[in-house]
DNA sequence: CTGAAAGCGCTTACAG
DNA sequence: CTGAAAGCGCTTACAG
């Protein structure tokens, strides 16, 4: 059975759709009864108004979309929750949807995102290249890169200051004395490209040249721990192993327990992201805040301005990483 | 600036907006040259239809509302997750909304999701009180519950053995020797229920009585340690603590870190959910798993079915669960 | 093979 | 204060 109506409605209470939906709307050109008629009748009959129909008058259906790459991993299930926070004071609502790390879904998703019409985008691109960036400049919907930016375009972006991550790290694992520092790190975007290049910059400067082969890209949807079996493979001895995230450190320390190899003692393995389950992890892991759900939080209120005021400049937001020094290193 | 319409697809190449609605709908009836013409069109001016439009026409939005408590716990990660995957492949989108298991967000939820007239509904309902699933059957919307069932009604659903879950937890407990259990439990719930009625009567069955100070309920959104807290405060001394979920039983870890106490040796620590990371805390978590990403697999293939014969009867699953013994116990 | 027209469920000027 | 009519962006019988 098709939903109630709003022609249900009128006719159930004999007035006109106009007067109907007036009432239904709050409108003062109602009186006092006739509202009541109507709400009464929108009620019995579990009247719930269409917001297909609404969206298609106003142009606006209070939907945002929500693309990132898995909700799987919890980085961006903190930062949806941002986003869902404030979004939801503002009566918006989220359509999710995943690119799992790959071009192909993440335009997939995209067109899905347009088709439903939503009023605005917050997006975690699996890209530096700028070709999604684009459609969206096209199709002129406001949007937001969220977690990682996009190099020589000019767009709305919150993002960690990701340079500054890698560099923090290499001093962090240079301080403990490591120099043999294997890198897994994400592959394609462009937070993982400024990690590289912080870390890289940094071991460097004190004299350190980390050749490629210690710098290992997991494929999308892969488990971190074959590019780690991959380096022992090879005969690399780490004595330290940053990741580019929480989740794929955490792989690292199911990895090393594997081989047998005891964290710090025999290696020592860092993350990022701060993930809740950091604080408990075997051992506790060293880790970088980002400021996951700020970044949600940020990333939806610029996209409301957005709404508000539709010539409004561009906002780049680039958040302080720190580091959680804990057990692991 | 609006998004492009199919009007202007078909005044840019001179034809009807039926013949370019035909011929972008890949229907017979076009000739090769129109259909190429509307074609290169669309693509030039960055066309993409719009699902409200569509959505009105034909009564479908290729959107499924999920409602879940909230994406911050990794059981629902996993969940939406199987959904997600299903769903995929059959072209339907997800709408995400989260209770924050309050009974006030869900009942606002379900006004947005119908509102937005998803084509179907998979929820985790916040109480075992039918209220949300009559309005669902009011408005004779297809749905699915997953992870909590309601007693009483005929309805869909997935879930898994509860009772038998809680059962699992006493007997596994009791042959490690615990017979002074700490229960940390969810509220409202249907499954919170079952696992508690399953725990006591198997407990029971041994001639041990809990009393119901040991059952310790966690306020919505409450960190599941300050429970904790309060039963040692008030002189409990639990040789063990059984939580309702992972989630949970993670935080009790961390609350048990501060008050210095050693698990397995001081206190032993079992959740429910087989979160990955159990396998790495510290200690690895003794826990049950109900078998997340395969519920919501199976909710979404329901759901579809549904949409396919919508006279079909509803289904009911329930999953075993699996005791995955590790270190905490 | 193509086009003019009606209609999906709403909202708001425009009359009264 | 209320109603008839037009229109939001589509699709599909109905003619031709």
């Amino acid at each position: 059975m098709a939903p109630a109506t709003l022609k249900d409605v009128a006719k159930r209470c004999g007035v006109s759709l106009a007067t109907a939906s007036r009432a239904l709307n709050n409108r003062s050109e109602v009186s006092p009864i006739t509202r009541a008629k109507v709400l009464k009748a929108a009620e019995e009959i579990g009247y719930v108004a269409s917001s297909l129909a609404k969206g298609l008058w106003s142009g606006e259906t209070k939907v945002i979309g929500v693309l990132i790459t898995t909700i799987e991993n919890p980085f961006y299930a903190n930062v949806v929750s941002g986003i869902e926070k404030v979004l939801k004071d503002h009566s918006y609502n989220i359509l999710l949807c995943s690119s799992y790390e790959e071009v192909d879904q993440e335009w997939a998703a995209l067109t899905v995102l347009l088709e439903q019409r939503v009023d605005g985008l917050i997006l975690a691109p699996v890209q530096s290249k700028p070709e999604v960036v684009e459609r969206l400049q096209k199709n002129s919907v406001p949007f937001v890169l969220v977690g990682r930016s996009i190099p020589g375009i000019d767009t709305s972006y919150v993002v960690c200051d990701d340079f500054k991550v890698g560099a923090m790290a290499a001093e962090h694992l240079l301080e403990q004395g490591h120099e043999k520092v294997l890198f897994i790190n994400s592959s394609r975007n462009y937070s993982a490209e400024q990690r590289l290049q912080g870390f890289l910059t940094t071991m460097q400067q004190h004299g350190i040249n980390i050749s490629p082969k210690w710098i290992k890209t997991v494929p999308a949807n892969q488990n971190a721990k074959y590019s780690l079996f991959e380096a022992l493979d090879q005969g690399l001895e780490p004595s330290a192993v940053f990741c580019f995230c929480d989740c794929m450190a955490l792989e690292i320390l199911s990895g090393l327990k594997e081989r047998g190899l005891k964290v710090p003692a025999d290696i020592a393995v860092m993350g990022v992201d701060n993930l809740n389950v950091t604080e408990i992890t075997d051992p506790p892991l060293t880790t970088i805040d980002i400021q996951n759900y700020e970044m949600g939080i940020r990333s939806a209120e610029i996209i409301l301005k957005k709404l508000q005021e539709p010539g409004a400049k561009h906002e780049q937001i680039i958040l302080s990483p720190k580091l959680v020094k804990r057990n692991s290193t």
